[in-house]
DNA sequence: CGGCATGTTGAATCTAATCAATCCACGTGG
DNA sequence: CCACGTGGATTGATTAGATTCAACATGCCG
């Protein structure tokens, strides 16, 4: 199935596409023959987009939710005169805004990176799957809370990390992050980030960025070029970084 | 009521300690008598604590919910060599970790600040009451999502604001939190957190901490003194800081 | 009274930000 | 094929903001 930018159609019944949400949160718990299905029926806008394309607004009043089918998102926020803070980074399977069933305001941006595919699940659809299957409920609520431990490990990162350790440890984060999903081998991940946004991850200046970046080359740590982070050492990286991946809460999910 | 320190008492039904939680609650969506009857009579032992005692630690696999009946209570990590950084900051209603219904491994701590009054709800208790009540589910789910946004703003918050719109910004959302559950009017509120405390929840030391509020009580934007701030001008306060409460989400809860 | 936690201040230091160029890879159009 | 434009990466020089270390003041409590 291919799609150029913007071309969307509606996922049905004997359509597959919505198959990596279901991965993801069989990754979460156990899912029945019925609630598989009908996470497969559920009514779905698929698009292709291109670059730095906005997927939520802040002040947006969301009808929907977007799941990443493929490519990347970040979430962010603006303060004051174009200055930035990337809030989290989101990889295929992600669901970026299940809030929006409680929330009704959205208080922060989300777009696009270098390109993805999103499906936009209309939050009635969402709603009517919930109240079928309770279990569903849980899950969800579930992975809205590790991404909730992940936040609050950002704020730890950017509040109590030197430069170096800040990058170190975002790059175990989207190291593991996409491990546990099985988007990463061999010490070896996409991260197609720009020095920019690291910066704007990370609460630093592109050019520390850089010159931060240079310095973990330098010790063998890490390489980051074309789109691909590729890590010599975990065991260095996860000890520079001081990285401690329990916030993440993967062990439960391989259950 | 008085307890002394570490006295603990069961709530049973015709006990009305756990009123603060239906408040709460009753704050963030309409609850019918009959949900509000059965959380009065969940299962409940009530402690006074000390200050700077543990309620959660990392690591804890914890099998109770706790909720702050009064006082204060902070969340937060190490990292490194002593280095701390607060998370968040509770006052009385707060459910503290509702996460525990779904992540089993607590992956930060969680201490009283001065002193504090504190129900712990087996999460047994709170899960049969669910079941019951799937109203019920929806609203905590919905704590927990708002949360979740106040620690992305937090993110923000160290990531990419000046240390004196680091604490204007806070005192907002400490003044405005307390405010949406009428602890705070004219301008006064409690606020009983150390310099120290500051400086961790905002990334700084506690030196700057102490110059940045001098200057802004030269500013005659604020003061705190003997666990109390006062707010001189919310306007000016909000303007420095940069605060928009959409992340606060109270509109709603206010209905 | 003495001890301890908290708040306050000064001076030196250093990390990271800022500003300003330059470079490089890549794609596009003439 | 080459000139050009563009987004991203890199580097240097300078400065601002925050940390560090050290000392001292204050207030509270046993």
């Amino acid at each position: 199935m291919r799609l150029q930018q913007g071309e969307a159609f509606v996922a049905g019944p004997s359509d597959h596409s919505l198959e990596p949400l279901v991965r993801k949160l069989a990754s979460i718990s156990m899912l029945s023959p019925e609630e598989q299905q009908a996470i497969r029926s559920l009514t779905a806008k698929v698009r292709r987009l291109g670059p730095r394309h906005d997927l939520v607004r802040e002040g947006d009043r969301p009808s929907r939710c977007c799941l990443l089918l493929e490519g990347w998102a970040a979430r962010y926020k603006f303060v004051g005169e174009g200055k930035r803070q990337i809030i989290s980074f989101h990889v295929a399977g992600d669901l970026l805004d299940v809030q929006n069933l409680h929330l009704g305001l959205s208080d922060h941006n989300i777009s696009t990176l270098p390109q993805a595919t999103v499906a936009f699940i209309p939050l009635e659809a969402l709603r009517t799957l919930l109240a079928k299957f309770p279990g569903l409920t849980a899950t969800l609520w579930r992975d809205s809370l590790v991404d909730a431990a992940i936040f609050r490990e950002w704020v730890v990162n950017v509040g109590r990390r030197s430069a170096y350790q800040r990058l170190c440890h975002l790059f175990c984060e989207m190291y593991a992050k996409q491990a546990a999903v099985e988007l990463a081998q061999d010490l070896r991940c996409p991260l197609p980030v720009t020095q920019v946004d690291l910066a704007d991850a990370t609460g630093l200046t592109s050019v520390h960025v850089n010159r931060t970046l240079r310095a973990m080359r330098g010790d063998g740590l890490i390489n980051l070029t074309g789109g691909k982070l590729t890590i010599n050492s975990w065991p260095d990286l996860t000890t520079a970084a001081g990285f401690d991946p329990t916030y993440l809460h993967v062990e439960a999910r391989a259950a």
